[in-house]
DNA sequence: TTGCTTTGTGCCCCCGTGAAACAAAACAGG
DNA sequence: CCTGTTTTGTTTCACGGGGGCACAAAGCAA
């Protein structure tokens, strides 16, 4: 009997490898490429001629004002007329749809409001529409489409667990409606196409290949934003989701024995401790309904930071709260370089020195150690990095680009 | 000029996987490891015939009794005449040697009993040599070396951060030391031959491949010997150390608000309320210096519990604690199967229903899902660990036996 | 101009692996 | 006992990714 393999072939192993170094920006040049991948100067031109072929890349042979010696090398670049994936982004006030192309960079872009309503294919229906009127205008091609949530998305299901402060149901079925606005859009032709990941998640892999997150093997990011406290690490480049994709909820860190009760039945936790709603009545405020709980607190620091000292008070208290949390994670998951976002992210500008000392003192190896803590870089991060993960199966297998 | 790669060649790269699922027992017959591997049976032949020219693995075509319609595969095995690593593990009361093949097969063992002196000179001296009159007694060739010690390793100085119960200095350069006994007892050539690890995590590596966590996606350990509490991930088969090989260090995770101080400057850590000293002493008892303080707590645990309400009750505060520390840990890294070590696998065989009803309570999502939480089942389980860490070069590229 | 250095390219070969046809070793049923 | 079926091992051929090498190209330095 004839034989055939289970698994297809991967065609040459080294485009995929090539393709994310010029990705990530590590490859300006060919020769750059040569050395990273660890092939030879033939090879690595195969694999930039390819890339090149496919469109998804530029190879440029016009001298580079190099000045160094010998001959000048080959300028690598993301084509930025190549194809493009579909980010989606749900969020408290709305939503929004872009475009994403390699590199992270954000070729179109168009934001939604209104309230999300309780059945998730209206918001996700309209965010592909959206979606959909920004492929039609840009004329590109699409390759691939990712979604973020503000909320857990179990793994193998692709369910939203945890909505919080969306009026979804716990367990909604995210990344199957949002195939299904997919497919009913004419955007996707494969059923498996379509990728949903949490918000903070999808943030942290986007700071790690185009922010702050930068070279880091360990990168820790945690990031507030309305409600709740959110958590991601991404080793080796890759999001470390946990067996289920619910790693990293980090919200129910007890960080104060004595605070305040927390809906998991717990009290003290980094949720409810850190949160922008925590500012606000550590201050003394009563938060108003006109716009967002993250607004108020940010323009609160803005306007009275240097102003009023219970609002330093308030700063201080959740600072203090936020590193012993950090600390926590620190001690378990060594991380060597960490990430805020959201309100957290203005916590660590204003006062930077106090969560870096709370931190060091807390973390039981860090005596010694220089830690890296940094805000995030990227706006709209949550968006690029729905968009690394849709781009994830091209930059696996760069020929796939050629097969729809 | 000529070019020559960076990288050295690699050979058949199928080898060094099908090695390590020979390794592991997951290819029992040379079918399935065509199967597993998801190559031809042409492919699956040739790399089977070449470990076996490597004197790594049998290749058996004698009748199999399989019973199932067919011609029968040939019975794929580690080679039982092999070669062997040295694998070493330091503890409170003394050291332990030992050859261990493929397969996690403990050929010899020696331990050695005494005091432990300052200079960890001294005692991976003593092992080395019990390993090297191991090595001449049995004949067999040595390809490499792995040390346990009941201590965090920094990585990349391997140098032991935390060791508590040893009279060792922290920050004592382990490996350096553990390379130089090697080097002078004549077992190593490469300077890079010698790895070094904390006992917790290599005993995690030890179950997920030859023990209880066989599988597991997401292997989580915890354990404590005789002080402290030691924790260990392994992800995808490997170990998870963080960037400086300090992840896990779970023993100030806060348990208890109100609890016992600790010498880390907090109270009611995992460290001082679970291990063996606290059982004793929530029972009641006084500690006695004649044997350890394991000892003295499982002897306990094994004559009074049913007879003492007062053990029982003290079995029960440290299971709450434990439990509770799990759940923060859960809710952090998801992982899908559980792994209790030392005096937590007493607790979990004695109340078992009790901790896994408290850790589903506490961690967050785990309502539903059906968690596996399990007592360790290798005996030595650090000392197999050690031997994996060492034999991980030549599972990685089985072609190195042959180059010394 | 003549080196020197670094990079790109064409050519040849190695070798790992798939594809296919065939052989071998069991069982099942007459 | 013979034959068909099933599963596995073996042989042969061919493809293709990538290394090795020689040479050309493109800059700087003297």
């Amino acid at each position: 009997m004839t034989q055939t393999r289970t698994r297809p072939d991967r065609g040459r192993s080294a485009l995929g490898p090539a393709l994310e170094l010029v990705h990530t920006g590590r490859a300006p040049t060919r020769a750059v490429l040569t050395a990273e991948l660890g092939v030879t100067r033939a090879t690595a031109g195969a694999v930039a001629a390819e890339l090149q072929g496919l469109g998804l890349i530029t190879v440029d042979s016009s001298p580079s004002t190099a000045g160094a010696q010998g001959r000048p090398s080959h300028r690598l670049a993301v084509d930025p007329t190549g194809p493009v994936v579909l980010a989606a982004q749900v969020h408290t006030d709305g939503f929004r749809a872009a475009l994403v192309g390699l590199g992270g960079r954000v070729v179109a872009t168009a934001p939604g409001c209104g309230p999300v309503e309780a059945d998730p294919a209206q918001v996700l229906g309209e965010v592909v529409a959206a979606g959909r009127r920004l492929l039609e205008e840009s004329g590109r091609r699409c390759v691939g489409a990712g979604l973020a949530v503000p909320s857990a998305v179990a793994e193998p299901e692709g369910t939203a667990l945890n909505p919080l402060h969306l009026p979804w149901a716990p367990g909604a079925p995210v990344r199957e409606v949002f195939r299904r606005c997919l497919a009913d859009a004419g955007i996707s032709a494969g059923a498996d196409d379509g990728v949903a990941a949490n918000d903070v998640n999808l943030g942290a892999l986007a700071e790690h290949r185009h922010g702050a997150g930068r070279g880091a093997r360990q990168l820790l990011c945690v990031a507030t934003g309305h409600r709740g406290v959110g958590g991601a690490l991404v080793v080796d480049g890759r999001l470390h989701s946990g067996s289920s994709g619910l790693a990293l909820e980090v919200g129910h860190l007890t960080v104060d024995p004595e605070g305040r009760p927390c809906h998991c039945g717990s009290r003290g936790c980094l949720d409810v401790e850190t949160d922008p709603l925590a500012l606000l009545e550590a201050a003394g405020r009563r938060p108003g309904p006109e716009v967002s709980l993250l607004r108020q607190a940010l323009s609160l620091l803005r306007t009275e930071y240097h102003a009023d000292p219970a609002v330093r008070a308030a700063a201080h208290r959740l600072v203090d709260r936020l590193a012993l949390g950090l600390a926590g994670l620190v001690n378990i998951l060594d991380p060597d370089r960490i990430i805020l976002g959201g309100l957290h992210r203005e916590l660590l500008r204003y006062d930077g020195d106090r969560l870096r000392e709370v931190l060091d003192a807390r973390s039981l190896w860090g005596r010694g150690k220089t830690f890296a803590v940094l805000p995030c870089s990227l706006d709209h991060n949550s968006l690029v990095g729905a968009a690394e993960l849709a781009w994830q199966p091209v930059l696996d297998d760069p020929l796939r680009v050629q097969e729809a």
